[in-house]
DNA sequence: TTAGGGTTAG
């Protein structure tokens, strides 16, 4: 630099100096040394520097040091302060300044949205002394931003009867806020809009359409467009419509895309991981997860690790929900509310409360997400007082209870038998929903007031959905009210008649009194319905692996010793006198399966091969999907007996602990 | 050569 003349020596500082970024602090002693600090075009751009890299307090005092101030300098600093989260100290300016353009004004309307002070926002909208195109499509943007696409697109019909022309930009965002809503009607209606105004269709608006008729529930158009984009489509076109794939739950087109794209990027990975997640492919996730940690094309970031301990929380993989939990922490991946809440989530799922419960103190601010997230955890585990203590603390912390919160706090009472407590709760709900009435009537049910539940169902205001005849049927079960168990049952053969679990549990509650031509004629009517009795994959988790089993299966590695204990099962059971023993379990499992005393239902094989892998004595941690049925419960007490050893098997929500043939659960049974 | 608005994943 020595040998530089001095003009273009000044020069070279703002380029150096934007350039540089971070390291401007070095620059700009180098700068004064040579003292070049006095000249405007160096200090104005160092400004911007510091506006644009922090810290903002020294862009302030350049500013102030700034002997004419030309109203561009006002602007960045304004500007500078809002995109530092400084509203005060932008508002403070704004009211000092000398003179104002459209652009301080737009920039005031942009911070407050950032901020999510959409009224003060508005405010400062609607006294702008005069708009440009740009203070409308900041407006707009804000309310489609902050989740509020009716206001946008009442905006966008605002903005275009006062005879602004929009441009691509007011395009894009008007099609996100009508992406949002997911109408086709509107959808149709913007289409036909943009038609007669000869909007110009540029990159941003394409996939913007991509992404509308997507969520808007055409992909054949979203398909269409993104086809017609040619060979050189950026990532954020093949993100949009794989997950417009994943929306509808088609994953194999979403991963053909996947596996075609040229350069995937964070957003790909987590888009087809979420897309696994969400369509109860937990497992599938999880293992794409691994690839993406492994070929190390993107870093897995928070949203990443919100799917995946998600899919450990469904899958109750408390051995792998940790390994994730220190790659977290060994990537120094940065955790938010929601990282935070999906923890909550799944320790709740796997059973540690202590951890769910620590998650939820070491948060530094938490939101109605993470109230719901531990009380329904709570809900779960029939914890009813911590959580009605829970929905207290959060009202005393200014969060209201929703919904989901009233759900969760009803089924803990349910859960933990605390009728007088539940019913407070339901009577304080200002306009309960047909959700809050069936859990009351599992609340009613359960402690065995099934008169007092039918006639709630009778007062509903609203009709009754099968969640709310499916509490009934399983209150009639456990106090054997046959009376009402028909009833109750009647109504869901309308309600769902595909569903197997109903006819199954009146056909169980039959059996359970001996009336055996009422149980075939059950079966005989779920046979004429075409009724399939459904199955789906039992996981265990050993070795922080998981491993799944379905009826019949014999692809598992260990099939053939799992398929001889079961067998050796079977005759220490016959050996041990079951054989005689002419409760339903054993009639079912007779007739189904003939051979067998314990048959191939994925549970079982589940349950057989946690033995096998187990030391004597050890408690065998039995996973996901594993519905313990009435049969299985059964088969789990007799191995339980037979084997002398602990198991610990998770139903959907519930642990139950069987030891020497007893069952020890925090649930009625 | 400094100031305001744009698409995807939770």
């Amino acid at each position: 630099m020595q040998n530089c003349g001095v003009r273009s020596d000044v020069c070279v500082y703002p380029i150096l100096m934007k350039s540089v970024g971070k390291v401007a602090v070095e620059l700009h002693a180098h700068v004064l040394k040579m003292g070049y600090g006095c000249d405007v075009y160096v200090r104005n751009t160092m400004m911007g520097v510091y506006v644009k890299y922090g810290p903002i307090e020294v862009a302030r005092k350049l500013f102030d040091e700034m002997s004419e101030k030309t109203v561009v300098d006002w602007n960045s600093m304004i500007s500078g302060y809002w995109s530092w989260g400084c509203g005060v100290e932008a508002c403070e300016l704004f009211d000092l300044m000398p003179e104002r353009n459209v652009i301080s004004w737009t920039a005031m309307v942009t911070g407050f949205s950032k901020m999510r002070d959409l009224k003060s926002a508005r405010r400062v909208f609607d006294e702008m002394p005069e708009k440009s195109i740009v203070s409308w499509n900041a407006m707009i943007s804000g309310y489609d931003k902050n989740g509020f696409a009716e206001e946008a697109i009442r905006l966008f019909t605002e903005m275009v009867k006062s005879g602004f022309q929009p441009n691509e930009i007011t395009w894009v965002k008007v099609i996100s806020s009508c992406s949002s809503r997911g109408d086709p009607c509107l959808a149709g209606a913007l289409v036909k809009m943009m038609d007669e105004k000869r909007a110009h269709l540029n990159y941003f608006v394409k996939t913007a359409l991509i992404d509308m008729h997507a969520k808007c529930g055409s992909l054949e158009t979203a398909r269409k467009i993104f086809d017609e984009l040619g060979v050189h489509k950026n990532s954020v076109a093949w993100n949009t419509m794989i997950s417009g794939y994943t929306r509808v739950g088609d994953l194999i087109s979403a991963k053909e895309l996947f596996e075609r794209m040229p350069e995937k990027d964070v957003v790909s990975w987590n888009s087809m991981i979420a897309g696994y997640a969400q369509n109860g492919q937990s497992a599938r996730a999880i293992e794409l997860f691994q690839e993406m940690a492994t070929t190390k094309e993107s870093k897995p970031d928070e949203i990443t690790m919100v799917s995946v301990i998600s899919a450990c929380g469904h899958l109750g993989a408390l051995e792998l929900g940790n390994w994730v939990v220190n790659f977290i922490t060994q990537n120094q991946i940065k955790l938010s509310i929601s990282g935070y809440n999906s923890l909550i989530f799944m320790y709740s799922k796997c059973g540690c409360m202590k951890d769910a419960r620590k998650v939820f103190q070491e948060m530094a601010t938490r939101d109605v997400v993470s109230y719901n997230t531990l009380i329904t955890g709570f809900a779960a585990h029939g914890h009813g007082s911590e959580a009605l203590e829970l929905m207290l603390k959060m009202k005393d912390e200014g969060i209201e209870p929703d919904r989901v919160t009233y759900i969760g706090v009803l089924t803990a009472c349910s859960h933990g038998g605390l009728l007088e407590e539940g019913c407070e709760v339901f009577d304080s709900i200002e306009d309960p929903e047909v959700d809050h009435y069936a859990c009351m009537v599992d609340l009613l049910g359960r402690v065995g007031k099934l008169d007092k539940a039918k006639e709630l169902i009778e007062r509903m205001p609203m009709s009754p959905h099968a969640g709310v005849y499916g509490s009934l049927l399983n209150a009639s079960r456990i106090h054997k009210r046959t009376d009402l168990g028909e009833l109750a049952a009647n109504k869901l053969f309308e309600l769902e008649p595909q569903n197997s679990g109903n006819y199954v549990l009146l056909s169980n509650m039959y059996a359970s009194r001996g009336r055996w031509e009422d149980v075939e004629r059950v079966r005989k009517a779920m046979r004429q319905g075409g009724v399939k009795k459904t199955t789906g994959w039992s996981w265990v988790e050993y070795g922080g692996k998981m491993h799944k089993f379905i009826v019949g299966d014999r692809s598992h590695e260990r099939s053939s010793d799992i398929y001889q204990l079961l067998t050796e099962l079977r005759k220490k059971m016959r050996a041990a006198g079951y054989i005689a023993d002419k409760s339903c379990v054993l009639r079912d499992v007779e007739e189904e399966e003939k051979e067998e005393m314990v048959g191939t239902h994925s549970e079982k094989l589940a349950i057989a091969f946690a033995l096998l892998v187990s030391e004597a004595g050890s408690v065998i941690r039995v996973v996901k999907n594993l519905r313990v049925c009435w049969d299985c419960h059964m088969a789990i007490k007799m191995i339980s007996a037979l084997e002398g050893k602990e198991i610990i098997v998770r139903d959907n929500n519930r642990f139950h602990s069987f030891s020497k043939g007893q069952c020890s659960c925090n649930d009625y049974w």
